[in-house]
DNA sequence: TATATGTTATCGTATATCCGATATTAGCAA
DNA sequence: TTGCTAATATCGGATATACGATAACATATA
């Protein structure tokens, strides 16, 4: 049967979120929302969605050593993350 | 660009949401929807959806006369919007 | 240097969402 | 009954999401 809140579309949202409270590598990302979720989404649907952000110019590479790539929010993602936050609120606003 | 937070996947969700608060019609949701996405989603987009919940029973025409049909949760839809709120908040718990 | 390990990246594909356009239906009025 | 209106229903298609599998890359260790 076809779940119902199966946070199919939120994935950009939600990870340009966990990046604006804390500079994440794609791996971290994989992780926190495996707390959140229950399930660990796998790496060809973390990448590409970190390559869209950057093209989009709403993260960046925090310039550092080591094997990962950390990112955090640029301007323009910080803008974009709050006007996605007005229009969830909107949506969500009485949901408990 | 390819929007954030667009709201993708969570209709059905907001649906029976909405439809818990209140019995609605598919016109009803339309025009609740408009108020809190700014923008009034087709009809082609809400009564697929309907006819959806319908057959998984979650919601149920309420017996009534005139033109429109308005739709109630029933137990198994009052259940199902219960797992999926306690989802949505463990995804969105921090959100703000 | 060579190997192992873990992170990152890419590709093709299946699925779901949502829309616009169009048809159908139900009730109302003349 | 006939026409009008508004709500409902259906269809095809465009788009986006997310996955699994696989490859590439960088770092650390032997």
């Amino acid at each position: 049967m076809k779940k119902c809140c199966d946070m199919k579309g939120f994935l950009s949202f939600l990870m340009l979120h966990l990046i604006g409270k804390q500079s994440m590598s794609g791996d971290d990302i994989r992780t926190e929302l495996e707390k959140r979720k229950g399930t660990k989404p796998s790496p060809g649907t973390i990448y590409p969605v970190l390559k869209t952000l950057c093209e989009n110019g709403w993260i960046e590479e925090v310039p550092s050593q080591g094997k990962e790539k950390k990112y955090q929010l640029t301007s323009s993602g910080k803008q974009e993350l709050k006007n996605a936050n007005k229009k969830f609120m909107c949506m969500f606003y009485d949901m408990k």
